[in-house]
DNA sequence: AGACTATGAATGAAGG
DNA sequence: CCTTCATTCATAGTCT
């Protein structure tokens, strides 16, 4: 809805030159970033908090256009296509039976809890994660002020004409 | 997830158009009814009770397969992705020119759905909201005790060297 | 040129 | 309410 599109830049990125990623409508991440991207997601990094997405948008940034959101974006992706990979080929192994693996895969809800899945590399370059701070449950702060309920309230809906459809009425006033 | 599955449906968007959404397993919901809970939500729904989800659900009905917990979890995701893209983007684009794009990620559907929402703003019909709630962003109140570690943490980041670059530092000290 | 692939972006559904 | 997972849409880049 009134995508405002911010202009449409047109260039590719020079594939780890100097050419700064010029290409919007869609970000598209240069080696460099990807790299980093990449060798953070090897680290062990799967969910980075919105704190470390921000952190890591702002350096990224200077590898090119980029937003907080491509961060995190690329980092649900990556992380859901490493685990739709890996259950993609379980599944399709079932061509040579190796040996008897009798999973129970269909329960998949409690697999996927934690890191533990993908890591069968070293963490090679010198990336000190944080320091794991666990203290932020400080945050448990609920302030009940949704109840907005009004007795006389009236929910008085109506379309516009360009459908046939019957004269929509949310009406509310009945409780 | 006890594999309920709660149906399967096999309706084609109801609007007329189904571009690509003949494909159920999950609600699909049509261009109408997601412009009725925009305009509601626009209008100041935030958190409809149970009452209001019901009788949107049931009016929402009429344009094609719909369930409360639909209308349910729309309102959730969307004010909870309506902010957290504001926050995301009021933070990161700290970085860059301040351009004024509060809605910039348009949800701009398959060309073949859009035929009747051409219109940038074509909001705002005859809905009579209540007595005129003016709801305010007043909900960034949030306490943000996200600066636990200041220099504690450092990102020290040190590349491979397959290829030339500036040598990046991801320090998080810089907050 | 079209199909194919990789991947960015979006969102429904839950969990907590 | 916040975070996360799964599925899907859309498209840039590439292959044949």
């Amino acid at each position: 809805m009134e995508d405002g599109m911010s202009g449409f830049c047109i260039k590719a990125r020079g594939g780890g030159n100097g050419s700064t990623g010029t290409k919007c409508g869609r970000w598209n991440p240069t080696t460099e970033q990807v790299k980093v991207l990449t060798d953070l997601f090897r680290s062990g990094l799967r969910t980075p908090s919105t704190d470390q997405i921000q952190k890591i948008s702002t350096q990224l940034s200077f590898y090119g256009k980029i937003e907080s959101k491509n961060v995190f974006y690329w980092f649900q992706n990556h992380k859901a296509r490493e685990r739709q990979k890996r259950r993609r080929v379980s599944i399709d192994d079932k061509d040579f039976i190796r040996q008897d693996q009798q999973e129970k895969v269909s329960s998949a809800k409690h697999f996927a809890e934690i890191h533990e899945v993908s890591e069968p590399e070293r963490v090679i370059e010198t990336l000190q994660l944080f320091p794991l701070n666990s203290f932020d449950e400080s945050e448990k702060l609920r302030l009940h002020a949704n109840e907005y309920f009004m007795d006389t309230t009236a929910y008085s809906y109506n379309f516009g004409t360009e459908m046939d459809h019957p004269p929509l009425d949310l009406r509310l006033s009945f409780l």
